[in-house]
DNA sequence: TCGGACAATATTGTCAACAATATTGTCAGC
DNA sequence: GCTGACAATATTGTTGACAATATTGTCCGA
């Protein structure tokens, strides 16, 4: 794949391959995606990319047509405002689920990554902070147990990746998103689960604004 | 597939005809599919059917071992607690938009589907009133605008397909979620979000409690 | 110069043959 | 009868060739 490896390339991991570049946008939305291309690239063979791209297809992540292929699925502020609901939803409840019964490593770890963000205001690090904020996030919906929640809120995240890092960059939203972190890591280790649902809820209704602020000429 | 088609299915289609075979139980979890078999009833390539399967693999349906094929995957108890978690999750926030901005059409179509159930109750039809109740949940979702949750939701309903119709074989926990149904529709049509939401959400919660005293032993 | 017809190429869709592995059947030896 | 080795069969995995369609290039006439 990168390297040079001896064995081929499974469909599953020529799909990993794809999702990634999608994600960090070097496949970008409406580009068509060729398979001798993706052959070239990975040295897998034509049918597991095949394969590959038609797992994609049922992720929503790109779109095929008949004689024509495969091409990235773009996604409209529309759609990226409905990802953000469910991700109000889901990552509310795990707040909850959290608070109630995440174990003793669950919680070290959170407060482990948050000492670290703290840090990351100081430096102002806004590349390392959303790195790490999609640390922080993905600790409590472990710590909630719900491995279903996890694999939706996975896939959900994936269209939405690069957006996750962009109000960051902007000081004031880094500041504020962060004291709603120290907050909810209060609530979350006090076991107030209600507390700690609603305060994730707006915090990620709160990203959202900033977000569509940002984006909203980009889109139209 | 049914009768005597001309055009050879697609591999969504046998996809979609595997999907429904699990769902409605004729496909028992654990048990193989053999490709072949499937080609004799489908009348698909063998292409097509290796697609469908690969697609069902994606949808965590079917589990797919090297050179030992498909077989259906089955879900625990705990499995199906994590998916009313999550359904509690998304059907909520459905709940609260739909009392926020559903469209009269909706709501024209939601209380029909409530007089019907009235009638079930009446009629102690509890096999119509399952069918029913699927469509009185699939109007508020759809109602919500929320296109990517009711994709989500889709998904989360085939595994337990089974164990939505099993609990209103018991009269009373029938009339419990009919009273449920008609205090939320009211709640809706009044504007309700937080009402309604909330509603919902120990609406679904009671009926996986009624469900797991149902199935508890099943599962062991 | 423009546009349409046609050819050339590129890309995807399909299928069948073959290879690799698992599963089942058989039988000798005890 | 039971067990293990081996053969026979069944099933899945892979590859390549070919068909179907789309895309691009070329040329000619108005």
């Amino acid at each position: 794949m990168d390297g040079m490896e001896k064995r081929a390339p499974t469909g599953v991991e020529v799909a990993d391959w794809v999702r990634n570049r999608i994600r960090n946008g070097r496949f970008s939305p409406g580009q068509r995606l060729v398979e001798v291309d993706i052959i070239r690239q990975t040295g897998a063979s034509r049918s597991k990319v095949r394969e590959a791209l038609q797992r994609l297809e049922g992720e929503g992540l790109v779109q095929i047509e008949e004689f024509r292929g495969a091409s990235v699925k773009s996604t409209g502020l529309e759609e990226v405002a409905q990802i953000y609901r469910a991700r109000i939803a889901l990552e509310g409840i795990c707040a909850a689920d959290f608070a109630r019964h995440a174990s003793d490593e669950d919680k070290r770890q959170l407060c482990a990554v948050q000492d670290q963000l703290d840090q990351c205001v100081i430096d102002r690090a806004p590349d390392r902070f959303g790195r790490l904020n999609l640390e922080w996030h993905r600790i409590i919906v472990q710590g909630s147990g719900n491995s279903v929640i996890a694999e939706l809120l996975k896939r959900l995240n994936v269209p939405i990746h690069r957006l996750l890092f962009e109000s960051f960059y902007d000081e004031g939203r880094l500041r504020t998103a962060n004291a709603d972190h120290k907050k909810m890591v209060a609530l979350l280790l006090a076991g107030d689960a209600e507390g700690a649902e609603a305060a994730m809820r707006s915090h990620i209704a709160d990203g959202f604004d900033t977000l569509s602020k940002i984006e909203s000429e980009f889109y139209g």
